[in-house]
DNA sequence: CTGTATCCTGCCGGATACTG
DNA sequence: CAGTATCCGGCAGGATACAG
């Protein structure tokens, strides 16, 4: 049932995707993941299995709306599971699958790394305001 | 702009920065950096320096008014140093600071992994589409 | 509880014109 | 070349209601 990433090593040689190329599907991708809701989500997730209103508390600001897109999208790109028993009241969890785990781990470092250095950044802008600001 | 929180929001951890809450300026920086331009431009600026109008030829798509802003934003957070030279014609160099060097490193890795697995995530969209579509 | 459907507003972002 | 200023249409996305 799982058929899932299976180590395709295809295409070392050319890069048939080039991200930079507006036409490219992996440009959909990229912004899919890397968009505003797909990023906290994917993080959300990299710490376990979520039902839709934890996932909903835990990213906060999301409205039903956009989180219900998200996972949609990103279930899509066959990076979320979505696992829906059809008991009564109904019950749904998601979570990552091989794949989407490999992504939100970078995603996941990439989050603790500007989280980390977000002093530096507050004093970059504070810096920068002030330059700009006083003239 | 969006203001700084002095309020302390629930942190996992004993990090002062919380991504997942949406009054933690960490969030407005990532949203910088991964945005729809901000990562491309990031992604571009590590292969070296450019000035305005080669990164607008790299990064296919973007209009003058949003690589602009996306400029001015990475450079605000101190991700991106600008060099202006007051030549005739004038002249303007960017290029990644230390700090943005190491973020756009994560992000290109994120990318090039995207792409080199785009294949898998075509093949899944696929899928999902035949299978919700066919009904 | 887990979502869709609908409405509506703000602002994202493209086009154009202008400045130095 | 390297931008800013302005206009404005489209859609992202929030609020609400409702369905299963």
């Amino acid at each position: 049932m799982e058929e899932t990433a299976t180590e395709t090593v295809t295409a070392p040689a050319d890069l048939p995707f080039d991200v930079f190329s507006k036409a490219c599907p992996s440009r959909g991708t990229l912004e899919h993941v890397t968009g505003r809701w797909g990023s906290l989500t994917l993080g959300a997730l990299y710490e376990g299995g979520f039902r839709f209103n934890e996932l909903r508390r835990r990213v906060d600001g999301v409205s039903e709306k956009m989180l219900s897109q998200t996972l949609h999208a990103l279930e899509r790109d066959g990076l979320v599971h979505r696992d829906a028993r059809p008991t009564n009241p109904p019950r749904v969890d998601y979570s990552l699958t091989p794949l989407g785990r490999e992504v939100a781990e970078r995603l996941v470092g990439l989050i603790h790394f500007m989280e980390d250095r977000m002093p530096t950044v507050l004093a970059a802008r504070e810096s920068y305001d002030t330059a700009r600001g006083a003239r």
